[in-house]
DNA sequence: GTGGTGACGACAC
DNA sequence: GGTGTCGCCACCA
């Protein structure tokens, strides 16, 4: 089954991001070889929602470092994680965001 | 079986 | 340079 393989990269990915750094689904899903399915990786991390902290969901947000997904995280437990990692968000967005992204296809080698 | 939807991204206009 | 449209693939009604 590849969407287990798809899920658990995608989950060790997430868990490999360190603190206070942040990355993109566009930059997992091109790491994982689907870059053109960057949706999948928002799948895969809504699907495992029950899942306990393993996943540092607060870390992925979009290209431009919206929180797009804080909805689906629990309203703003989202942003205050992000907060207390040193990373200043504003209005649902990252603050240097170029600064503060981690590219596992570059970084994670 | 079909259509609509989604934690997105890239391109066209 | 903002807005619109399409692609991508799996899930749900």
């Amino acid at each position: 089954m590849t969407q287990e393989i798809f899920f658990e990269n995608v989950i060790e990915v997430v868990k490999l991001i360190p603190k206070g750094r942040v990355t993109s689904y566009g930059a997992i899903a091109a790491y994982l070889g689907t870059k053109s399915s960057s949706r999948m990786v928002g799948w895969a991390l809504n699907h495992s929602h029950p899942n306990p902290i393993d996943m540092p969901a607060h870390r992925v947000v979009n290209r431009i470092g919206l929180l797009t997904g804080k909805r689906n995280f629990g309203g703003e437990r989202m942003a205050e994680l992000l907060i207390a990692e040193g990373i200043l968000v504003e209005n649902d967005q990252i603050i240097n965001f170029n600064k503060h992204f981690w590219d596992p296809s570059i970084e994670l080698i």
